[in-house]
DNA sequence: TAGGCCATCTGGTCCT
DNA sequence: AGGACCAGATGGCCTA
């Protein structure tokens, strides 16, 4: 966090005594950089121009494939065509809604768009809660419960001056 | 090695 | 009907 004027630099060192104050966060012993960087080198799959930042897309996608395959035992009727299981497999299920897999995949990409979203806005959140530079990446739910305790903390601050 | 974190797949439910 | 959202399941990576 760079902030220039003076009321800048006052709420600065405030925050970062605020940081300091925290037990919310548990600060590493050390702040090397780990492994997972090197992770995040990997380069994106071409054939996907939606996962271009995502850092795990490679072995993520290596992962899904390897599910995939493991429940298409399971899940697949046929050759073109998933059918629901029910809530509970066994149970009566009231509305059974099939799909063919191009359908499903076309599900899978949607879903994968949406959790990168969702993930920018994560990234975009961590960027404004205050955080030492040599800290670690803080996780989602760091993130959140960091959030929380840092706009009350602002509130505070608000309604004191 | 266990536990935490994460990405992804998947099916159910809700909404348009 | 189909997309969005959600939660459960699964497996890989990383750290203590």
């Amino acid at each position: 966090m760079i902030l220039d004027s003076p009321e800048s630099r006052l709420v600065d060192s405030t925050l970062i005594n605020f940081v300091s104050d925290m037990n919310l966060i548990e600060f590493p012993q050390k702040y090397t950089l780990g492994p997972k960087q090197q992770v995040d080198n990997i380069p994106p799959s071409p054939s996907d121009q939606t996962r271009l930042n995502d850092s795990s897309w490679s072995r993520g996608l290596e992962n899904g494939v390897r599910t995939a395959e493991l429940r298409a035992e399971h899940l697949v009727m046929g050759p073109s065509r998933y059918y629901s299981r029910g809530a509970h497999g066994h149970t009566k299920s009231k509305r059974r809604r099939i799909i063919t897999v191009v359908q499903r995949q076309a599900a899978n990409v949607r879903e994968r768009k949406r959790m990168f979203s969702l993930n920018e806005a994560f990234d975009e959140l961590r960027r404004k809660v205050p955080t030492f530079a040599y800290e670690k990446r803080l996780s989602r739910i760091e993130t959140l419960r960091l959030a929380i305790v840092y706009i009350s903390f602002m509130t505070d601050l608000l309604e004191n001056t």
